[in-house]
DNA sequence: AGCACGCCGACT
DNA sequence: GTCGGCGTGCTC
């Protein structure tokens, strides 16, 4: 007896047994290979799992067993690197396995229907048309000629006849002779045609070398290259020398970092044979992408964190821009995070994997000290500039106005007056975090999270950041009814005013998630940026990532403080990451690049390394403070979470969790909680969770598992779901 | 996750 | 009398 042993896509961790199809021989039975989709009856529902083994037996009980309905394909679609690196991202999270490799389908895939690739029509020589002599229907020019060319190859694409001058009533002659019929092919391979790369500078050029002298088999690199060292430029040349070998090269980009002006780069550099993955394309789109990439018609790829899943024909150069992102780590459901696939990816398909970044992840750089990763440090801009000086501006009893400081205010204007253009950086929208009542004190809360409102005057609107709550701004008190109400603390829209009111003959772009709603909002931005007219700038992150504004002299961090205070082990690397990307926004051309940093803490020691320091020196002081913490890139970390209606469910059930597994942990494993997350109440659900810290990879590896497994065996109790986050980012 | 079954409130 | 609310239980 022959048992299907599948995957399927449900929230379950187990594995599913079922008969083989009704009708399906042994002999094509044992010649099913992993990876293939099967289509079975589960309860009530039809679902397309995937096929892990064939077994002997089955370990349930055999009157359970169902009959599989088919076998969906012939020959599995994922390579057997990206099966292999599905199994093992599905144990390493600890997450169902079923819905890991459906990731890596499109979604009428996923759905079980047949594979179709969305090709171009071609034709083909029926059984009948198959026996026709070479040079048959000679009384026909035009028919024998189409003959000749079907003759030639399995099939011929429509396009070709037409370039031959064979005509579509020619065709269907053919075919109402029932010699030929009509399919589909693969679109042809595109081929790109390289222009050639800009000049390098010695550390551009001894980088690229030395990864094009370890080409060949796996090994990952770190390149480290300072705001403006020219790394896209080595990424280009290293895709070249991977396109020259004949093989594909995958190019993971950050969530928002897919501007047009990167992919035109790419484009105006290869000109054909890119294929684009992003959570914007269409069903069509996104399939037609995926088989370009399976098949090879695509040479590179360039997608967003769950692109590491598409299948590619031949890769051979993984490279993960802007490696220390954290949109690289998807934060709920399958937790997984890309540029840590992306390494394991390398390994499995045997190819170069380069991460690179300005600001890397203290993981990163730790494994490329420890020669894990090869190390290429840019520390000189390409052109030559300078890197902007840092200083801060003490705004201790400064009068400030809309967070603005004299100071600021004068720098400002001075810039705009020379004909520059002024970036200021505050991340936080709206126009302010608190409404508050003068009267009795009274703050607007969520009423869903243990959060506070923020005021969007615009939209005369009250806002949760934190769930999708809104409501009308209130007029009175919501306590003591009374008109009174304070705003406390500002947000982009409150300071966008208050540079209104000073430099109003400039333009002032907002740029934030509630500025920038429309498809094409921060394409036109930019391109109006662009011109090079003197204007401000003030957003948040949104604005410092992927795109570049030369035109800016002047960086300004409005509230530097916001970064200081974070109870996040990880909050000083973050705050330097951000500073220094912020930063590196200014003076990207020529020279003159001046960085302001608003603070009340002008002497804090992580304000101090940033004045002092570049981000190569803080980052590998602060990788020596985690050593002796022994958290991460030292140790590692599992967060387990619970959500749950009731405030004591969750404290409940992680506390038996914990109670049943911290005897069986390995060696070095810590216990700290349950306790209640920092935002304990979000979207009306209590969250607690319970960290492990583990010293090494095995060792967390082993705890995920018993943690898991233990958690699995616990009554699930009412309303509450729980989860595992292995390699957290956020402690939150 | 779906999709059932199951047992209590406001409607034709 | 039913339609339907979502609690809870199962899926090889």
């Amino acid at each position: 007896m022959s048992v299907l042993r599948l995957a399927l896509p449900v929230p379950l961790r187990s594995l599913f047994d079922y008969l083989p199809p009704a009708g399906m021989t042994d002999r094509a039975v044992a010649q099913l290979q992993p990876g293939c989709r099967v289509l079975v009856p589960f309860g009530r529902r039809q679902l397309s799992g995937y096929l892990v083994e064939v077994t002997a037996r089955s370990e349930q009980p055999a009157s359970s067993l169902r009959e599989a309905l088919t076998v969906l394909d012939p020959e599995p679609l994922p390579g057997r690197a990206v099966w292999q690196l599905c199994l093992w991202a599905a144990d390493y999270y600890q997450h169902p396995a079923g819905e890991v490799v459906a990731l890596g389908f499109p979604q009428t895939l996923r759905d079980g229907q047949p594979h179709r690739p969305p090709g171009c029509t071609a034709w083909t020589l029926t059984q009948h048309g198959l026996g026709l002599p070479a040079g048959a229907l000679q009384r026909s020019p035009r028919q024998a000629q189409a003959l000749a060319l079907l003759q030639a190859a399995p099939a011929v694409r429509a396009q070709e006849f037409k370039a031959q001058g064979i005509s579509n009533a020619t065709l269907r002659t053919l075919a109402g002779k029932g010699l030929a019929e009509r399919c589909t092919v693969a679109p042809p391979r595109e081929e790109p045609e390289c222009q050639p790369g800009l000049p390098l500078n010695s550390d551009q050029s001894a980088a690229l070398n030395s990864i094009i002298d370890s080409w060949g088999n796996f090994g990952c690199h770190l390149l480290e290259g300072v705001t403006g060292s020219g790394k896209t430029e080595v990424y280009l040349q290293l895709i070249a020398h991977c396109l020259a070998q004949g093989r594909q090269a995958l190019v993971l980009i950050p969530e928002i970092g897919l501007t047009p002006q990167t992919l035109q780069r790419f484009q105006s550099r290869f000109g054909a044979g890119i294929v684009v993955m992003h959570s914007g394309l269409g069903a069509g789109e996104r399939y037609r992408a995926w088989e370009a990439a399976r098949t090879g018609a695509a040479r590179i790829v360039i997608g967003t964190r769950s692109a590491i899943f598409a299948t590619l024909q031949a890769p051979g150069l993984i490279i993960v821009d802007e490696e220390h992102d954290s949109s690289y780590k998807q934060q709920d459901g399958f937790r997984y995070s890309a540029r840590d696939i992306a390494v394991k990816r390398g390994q499995l398909e045997d190819c170069t994997v380069l991460l690179g970044s300005a600001t890397p992840s203290l993981e990163s750089l730790h494994n490329a000290l420890q020669e894990r990763y090869r190390h290429h440090q840019l520390a000189r801009r390409a052109g030559g500039g300078q890197l902007p000086a840092i200083t801060a501006v003490d705004v201790r009893k400064a009068p400030l106005q809309g967070g603005l400081s004299a100071d600021l205010l004068a720098a400002i204007s001075a810039g705009l007056q020379a004909g520059n253009q002024v970036l200021l950086f505050l991340n936080r929208r709206g126009y302010a975090p608190t409404l508050q009542c003068h009267d009795c004190g009274w703050i607007a809360q969520c009423q869903a999270c243990d959060a506070r409102m923020t005021v969007h005057r615009r939209l005369r609107r009250l806002r949760c950041h934190h769930c999708s709550a809104g409501l009308a701004l209130p007029r009175r008190c919501a306590m003591c009814d009374s008109p009174r109400l304070l705003t406390n603390g500002l947000g982009t829209e409150q300071t966008e005013e208050t540079l209104q009111q000073h430099f109003g003959k400039w333009p002032i772009h907002r740029v934030d998630s509630d500025s920038m709603q429309g498809r094409d909002a921060m394409q036109t931005l930019v391109r109006e940026v662009h011109r090079g007219q003197p204007c401000i700038l003030l957003g948040t992150q949104m604005l410092t990532k992927g795109h570049h504004f030369p035109g800016v002299k002047l960086v300004a961090v409005i509230d530097a403080d916001a970064l200081l205070f974070s109870a996040d082990f990880r909050g000083e690397e973050r705050m330097a990451q951000l500073l220094t990307q912020v930063a590196g926004r200014a003076g990207r051309e020529g020279e003159g690049g001046k960085v302001l940093l608003q603070t009340h803490y002008p002497d804090h020691p992580a304000m101090q390394a940033m004045l002092r320091e570049d981000y190569a020196s803080q980052a590998r002081r602060l990788l020596a403070a985690r050593q002796n913490s022994a958290m991460p890139p030292w140790g590692r970390l599992l967060l387990l979470r619970s959500d749950s209606r009731d405030a004591r469910a969750g404290e409940n059930f992680l506390g038996q969790l914990r109670q049943k597994t911290e005897h069986s942990l390995p060696g070095g494993c810590r216990l700290i909680g349950p306790l209640p997350s920092p935002l304990q109440r979000r979207a009306g659900k209590f969250r607690c969770q319970l960290l492990v810290t583990a010293a090494g990879y095995r060792e967390a590896r082993t705890a995920a598992r018993l943690l898991v497994a233990a958690a699995e065996q616990l009554p699930a109790s009412n309303s509450l779901s729980w989860s595992i986050d292995v390699d957290p980012l956020d402690l939150g």
